[in-house]
DNA sequence: CCGCGGATCTTCT
DNA sequence: GAAGATCCGCGGA
């Protein structure tokens, strides 16, 4: 099933620890690739200065402000594509920073995006590799999450697992806030 | 396994 | 003009 846009008009928080061990799938140029979300970091906006959105509504954080469920996609250090979730209602910043993925669908195509990685779980743990094995760039910016060729889902047959909660990594302004979540 | 530095370019100051 | 929500290869333990 489809994740609908009221999963995403909830709080930062809430909607980064929900979506650990659900399913973003991707259909590309070269077929269907899959993964199910590991990590994420919460990007809450309004006091938060390590949020793009406290530069306030910008070309590039526009889309933070916007409606719920949407993808926000950035260029990190020149090089690495960064994939996000829109969250909050309409007109309220936020967003969550997709860290990690285990992959599912299409390894062959995944590999294939991946030549460096040394195995399966090198494929998508990181949010520069993940981008990479999907096959997410600037295009995807502003997608609406619930139609279309990027979709997140729920996974079925999925046991309860603890959640591990960190600072966020390689930040420096709001470094010690407890916003980052693994599925352990 | 761990720490270090280079690559590379958009965005905001 | 500088920083930045990263990754990779290298050298050492």
């Amino acid at each position: 099933m489809i994740l609908p846009r009221s999963f995403y008009a909830r709080d930062t928080i809430t909607v980064a620890r929900e979506l650990l061990g659900k399913e973003i799938v991707h259909r590309g140029d070269a077929g269907v690739t899959s993964g199910i979300i590991v990590e994420t970091e919460a990007y809450p906006g309004g006091e938060d200065l390590a949020s793009h959105s406290a530069a306030g509504i910008t070309d590039r954080t526009r889309v933070i402000f916007g409606a719920p469920g949407h993808a926000y996609v950035y260029l990190c250090y020149g090089m690495y594509w960064c994939l996000n979730f829109v969250v909050e209602r309409e007109g309220a910043p936020g967003c969550v920073l997709i860290r990690a993925l285990e992959p599912l669908k299409g390894m062959e195509i995944m590999r294939r995006r991946r030549p460096r990685a040394k195995s399966d779980r090198e494929l998508a743990n990181g949010p520069g590799k993940l981008t990479m094995a999907l096959g997410i760039t600037r295009r995807e910016n502003g997608v609406d999450l619930t139609r279309g060729s990027l979709t997140v889902h729920t996974h079925g047959g999925e046991v309860p697992f603890d959640i591990a909660v960190t600072p966020r990594i390689g930040i420096t302004k709001c470094a010690d806030l407890p916003l980052r979540f693994v599925r352990m």
